[in-house]
DNA sequence: CCGTTTTCTCCCAAAATTTCCCAAATTTTC
DNA sequence: GAAAATTTGGGAAATTTTGGGAGAAAACGG
């Protein structure tokens, strides 16, 4: 399961290395290829492509009536392209997003189950860190088991 | 499986080079025959030809009950050209639809499983990308493992 | 805490792909 | 049938992608 997160780089040609523990996982349980893309392009998403059929099939399968979904699927496939992990485990981050997510500098690469998301790490934590959590916020969250 | 985009361009005569991730799996798909053609005129739709035939059997069955599908069959045969990929993977785009959906500077080409959506890149982020998906938007999406 | 091993980053060069350009061939127009 | 316009073909430059070496940094083991 991709879970936590690790500081990355990107290099003069676009790439990334994916983290030992993250590329394992996914290669050993997806296989190499990968699709990446974005939603709002302020992230970069990173799913092992079998991964992103699935969910495109159960989109897709909603998609006939709703316009938003239909524009979820154009802007997708705007910002996606299918990479594979080469055998250094890097992958390239094709240059829309590279721009859009403002890849550059210091990046944070985030576990979330069965994919990857990618920031730029000012931004991230510009959104999230910045200002924490309200007990407000909290008090939305599911009880636990108790 | 035809997914993700690619930027490309028009040169002096009309033609675009189709990727050759895009262009690989079309003709070892389907040969190198394409039906390029519009329904609302402002992107291009390039189907590969045998694709494009079964479409239209469909539509053709439909249109029996709902004559309104017949605007979409004259729409379609109007913008329509029957192409051929050539050696180096380029296909001319007939001056109709240069001329209707502004094929001129930078272009997107992205895929739709078994066919391909060319826009003006500023025309389709217009449409799409200047004003990104909400919290709300992303809401609609059905749940699953994201 | 120090040396060893593994992982990651940085850099360069080779390979592949895409764009640009020109000219020949074909089709259309008058 | 000649001139104009459009389509087709291909060489070569420009750009992007790919591959790998070597140093730097981090993790590991004792």
């Amino acid at each position: 399961m991709l879970l936590g997160s690790a500081l990355v780089k990107i290099d003069g040609t676009g790439r990334i290395k994916i983290p030992g523990d993250f590329s394992k996982y996914i290669i050993s349980n997806y296989g190499n290829e990968l699709y990446i893309t974005s939603d709002r392009g302020d992230s970069v998403l990173i799913y092992p492509l079998p991964v992103w059929k699935n969910w495109l099939k159960k989109v897709q399968q909603s998609a006939k009536n709703y316009p938003v979904l239909r524009k979820y699927l154009n802007i997708t496939g705007y910002y996606g392209k299918i990479t594979s992990i080469d055998k250094k485990e890097r992958v390239l981050i094709q240059s829309i997003l590279r721009e859009r997510a403002k890849l550059e500098g210091e990046l944070v690469l985030i576990g979330n189950i069965d994919h990857l998301v990618l920031w730029n790490k000012e931004v991230f934590e510009k959104l999230n860190i910045e200002k924490p959590l309200t007990d407000d916020d909290l008090s939305f969250l599911p009880r636990g088991e108790d």
